[in-house]
DNA sequence: CGGTTACTTGATGCATATCAAAGAGGGTGG
DNA sequence: CCACCCTCTTTGATATGCATCAAGTAACCG
């Protein structure tokens, strides 16, 4: 297993009389920096290093030591947890706006990967802690985004413990459409930045269920294939019956 | 649907002369009470209600308004999410130690029914929050407790989305068996205190396949059906190791 | 002790996995 | 700019693990 790689970094800490990031920031709202007043975000933005990676580049390793968190500001990532015999369960995607860094006694709780070119504010877990200390905004947003992702987490184990191939993949494009509309994207059509095998794994099930679903549900009318990965929702009613198990 | 039980309530605030039951608490060091000293815990004992639950009674309903948190103090309760058609998922078993109350928007995210009789600590939400204001150590150890949580949930994403049925059922053995441990209990026998299709909606499989499973590793010598719902674990290795997924 | 519920076991079926191979892009070097 | 190659996706044929349907058996409780 490869070393978690050492992307480009842009430090941002210093001045350069150019706009502020962390002001101009289009997703601070979603992350644990939106509570925070503009003096309080300038000792965020002191402890943290704007990163990028390019496609396929690892962010974590699954039982490393996890020495940072990270906000994602663009791109796409995906997170896996492999059984011994190398069996995949990806375990969540993530867009800008979301956070990274999961912990158990201080190890990243899985691995995440890029998956197209992506950029991260990245926080010194100690540092980020401390500040925390004194601005309990930070743990009380933080707070907030975990229940909202334990509730996520509820509902794709509904997903994967009950619902058919088909169900899955309407439930799944249901939600990366609902996702989009929050970041104030376009419900439709959906952008799918993962692959099919990508989206097998966090379905619990093949490559080949996957290519096949799509094509039923792209024959029954429900949904189109664009290019460039992208799905158009074409009877949004017969999707949401369909992830909802009706 | 019926409305949330009114269960049997033993007011705590008021004095009697005995000994504190927050200062004896079993489960203090589990709980986001852990944390506060003696006269914090003054203050959170002053908003909380002591209720027990018997056995099926239901504690928080999918979808209400969620009014209260809970810690278990004794007896155990499960999780449970419901599809439209009548299928279940059973999200997660609670012991004593653990908390109850993920909301989304206000409305508790699954619904949660005792196992067995049943005591808990309950909070209003509104009043804890505003505890939690002048009292940070309570959102740090609930953010810590969350992320536990989270982490525990990415296992049971491996475990439906990736594991055979004989896989999931030593898995879940194995993981009942470290929360007893956790709570200073015996590692061994394995307490069961929900039946086989409580299991089957645990681990997304049926009733039918549980037993057979159970009869399976009975066989096999690497466990033994006990009186009383219990299980004890006969090989713990060959256990580990089918639970791992090798 | 009878009735009820939970558990186990057996026979069969089906949804999805597996195995196999044919398209479809997409990038690169000639 | 085109031809080739590599990877991803789709489609087809077959296999299988678990679900479903169906009884029997054990445990529990009034």
């Amino acid at each position: 297993m490869s070393a978690t790689a050492t992307p480009q970094v842009m430090e941002s800490g210093s001045s350069a009389g150019y706009s502020d990031p962390c002001v101009d920031c289009q997703v601070r709202q979603y992350t644990f920096c939106g509570p925070l007043d503009r003096e309080e975000v300038q000792q965020l933005k002191s402890i943290l290093t704007s990163s990028q990676y390019s496609s396929g580049e690892t962010l974590v390793l699954e039982g490393e030591a996890s020495e940072h968190v990270f906000n994602i500001t663009a791109g796409a990532v995906k997170l896996y947890k492999l059984l011994p015999d190398g069996r995949r369960s990806i375990t969540g995607f993530l867009f800008p706006g979301d956070f990274l860094g999961i912990a158990k006694a201080g190890e990243y709780a899985y691995s995440a990967e890029a998956l197209m070119p992506t950029l991260t504010c990245r926080f010194p877990r100690k540092r980020l802690e401390s500040l925390s200390a004194d601005l309990p905004k930070i743990e009380h947003r933080l707070l907030e985004l975990a229940f909202d992702e334990l509730a996520a987490a509820q509902d794709q184990m509904v997903l994967l413990g009950r619902k058919s191939a088909a169900e899955k993949i309407a439930s799944f494009l249901r939600s990366l459409s609902d996702r989009q509309q929050r970041r104030k994207l376009p419900a439709n059509p959906v952008v799918l930045p993962m692959n099919r095998s990508d989206i097998a794994d966090f379905l619990g099930l093949t490559t080949e269920t996957v290519s096949r679903t799509f094509t039923q549900l792209k024959t029954s009318g429900v949904i189109s294939l664009r290019n460039g990965g992208m799905v158009e929702i074409s009877n949004p009613d017969a999707l949401e019956e369909l992830a909802e198990g009706v």
